[in-house]
DNA sequence: AATTTGCGAAACCGATCGGCTGCATTTATA
DNA sequence: TATAAATGCAGCCGATCGGTTTCGCAAATT
């Protein structure tokens, strides 16, 4: 199934899973062990996660670390940029609303 | 309903919804030509990325303008800082890996 | 005063979500 | 070789999602 980064980190569980992993590779059974949830439901979290590129596996032995993507991470800022762009340069928003009334009545 | 900003960008159309009127106030009618779907569709989309603040509504007469708080998309932006700060100094990937196994055997 | 316009709320619907339990498989250990 | 450990998958369930149609209401227009 082809998933959206976007849709991935809606999940409050799935961002804590990002940032838990971010500054070391980890095992499921490790990783689950800091949230409440079964091993089985962060399983799937983990997965969908890889569906979208996000993380990936390393397999060593019977164990499996999965590791953040931290460039996929950056799909995230390249869409940002576009409104970073305006709120770097917008002081007032009040003429937002008032040009475009301004606008329609034309 | 208390919303979350993740979860309300997570839907395409809310994304373009908020693209759209990044620059400009538009009213629910306006916004709803943009796509394929109903009004009371665009509707709900739009009653969402306000209960999240991420809109706020200004009445003119029977037209209703929503506007962009682009402050609030900051969170966003303020939630991907932990990860900047390591795409910034990690060159190698593969580090992370190599020395989670490795503290592992230890 | 009657009609049109702009809008939101409610009710419904199939699809998906996020959690669980149970099971199968592979690898390590006793 | 038998057992334990690590993991993923399938199936179930109630809740939520995103869409639609229908309706009601207030403001503008005729």
């Amino acid at each position: 199934m082809r998933r959206d980064v976007f849709q991935a980190i809606a999940d409050p569980t799935r961002r804590a899973i990002i940032a838990l992993i971010a500054l070391q590779a980890m095992t499921p059974n490790a990783i689950a062990e800091h949230f409440d949830s079964t091993r089985q439901s962060i399983s799937k979290h983990l997965r969908i996660l890889s569906e979208c590129d996000l993380l990936s596996k390393t397999q060593q032995g019977r164990e499996i670390y999965y590791q953040l993507q931290i460039e996929k991470m950056k799909d995230i800022d390249k869409w940002l940029d576009q409104f970073r762009k305006i709120w770097e340069t917008r002081f007032n928003q009040l003429d937002n609303v008032l040009s475009a009334i301004k606008n329609n009545k034309k």
